[in-house]
DNA sequence: AGTGCGACCCGAACGC
DNA sequence: TGCGTTCGGGTCGCAC
């Protein structure tokens, strides 16, 4: 599933692949994808070309000459870039072709990505953007503002490291992670952290996804495409899918039990 | 305002 | 074997 590092390998990849061609066919397989209307969506992006890709938290930024391409993966979702006469795979639910026969196919198994195709001097108006966070890889990122941001916070740290307003990129598989390597229990309360764990917690976010990038991603399950974007992280995870197998610094059990109705992994040992 | 939870999806895993 | 059921996961929107 698509956190913030393989986001980051999707830009990069595209970026390379698809700028400055023209675009003159767009196909919408699954209207409920869009939050814009189809029929706009198709006519806006017909004759212009994507000149930029950018990114914010987990959110593919398309720039155009005229509109903004947003786009979420979710847990699913991915690009692949095929000729235009091969066949419309299952789940392939968009599919932009550019004027030299080359399609931009967007696959997404369960459907829970979104797109939305927007006027450029509305970006700022986007609420979804708008709203995200600091990321891991921005210098502001500080345990100052995180501290500020847990103060008279009951709910378990584990599910605010989730919480996009206040770090944005972070899913749950690294915020597993990044609590494994900040030895802290994911049921402390945000309040109770202090300011030696939120270092830590920022300096372990910082650490993770910055490898994980370097890595491509994480991807449990194969993530092999036309882009060749294929996740190495996930042989570096400590705990997170590995519920009963042994910590690799303790050897304790690793637990996994539901925070907010999340998976939460842990090592019972290492996270008091 | 902060928090909790169902809905959105469908393949995989599980139960019988 | 084959059927039916349950589960998961990021985000939104609604209820409290």
């Amino acid at each position: 599933m698509p956190e913030i590092a393989e986001v980051e390998t999707v830009r990069k990849t595209l970026k390379k692949q698809i700028l400055h061609k023209k675009i003159k066919e767009v196909k919408v397989l699954y209207e409920k994808m869009l939050e814009s209307n189809p029929i706009d969506f198709k006519k806006d992006l017909i004759n212009d070309e994507f000149i930029d890709i950018k990114r914010k938290g987990k959110w593919l930024i398309f720039e155009l000459q005229n509109h903004y391409l947003l786009s979420h993966l979710r847990m699913e979702g991915k690009y692949f870039l095929k000729e235009h006469d091969e066949p419309i795979e299952k789940h392939e639910h968009i599919i932009i072709t550019f004027q030299d026969n080359t399609d931009l196919r967007y696959h997404d198994t369960r459907k829970f990505g979104r797109m939305n195709l927007i006027n450029k001097e509305d970006l700022e108006t986007v609420e979804a953007i708008k709203k995200q966070g600091l990321e891991p890889g921005d210098e502001d990122l500080t345990s100052t503002y995180l501290l500020s941001k847990l103060k008279n916070k009951n709910l378990p740290i584990k599910t605010i490291l989730l919480d996009q307003t206040i770090i944005s990129g972070l899913g749950n598989i690294y915020a597993n992670e990044v609590l494994f390597a900040s030895h802290i229990n994911p049921l402390k309360k945000g309040k109770d952290i202090t300011k030696k764990e939120a270092e830590d917690i920022i300096i372990s976010a910082k650490n993770i996804i910055k490898r994980a990038i370097e890595l491509g991603g994480t991807t449990i399950k194969s993530y092999t495409s036309s882009l060749g974007v294929t996740g190495k992280f996930q042989q570096e995870l400590m705990v997170h899918k590995r519920e009963n197998e042994e910590c690799k610094i303790c050897h304790t059990l690793i637990k996994n039990e539901k925070v907010n109705g999340r998976s939460t992994y842990y090592c019972p040992h290492c996270q008091k």
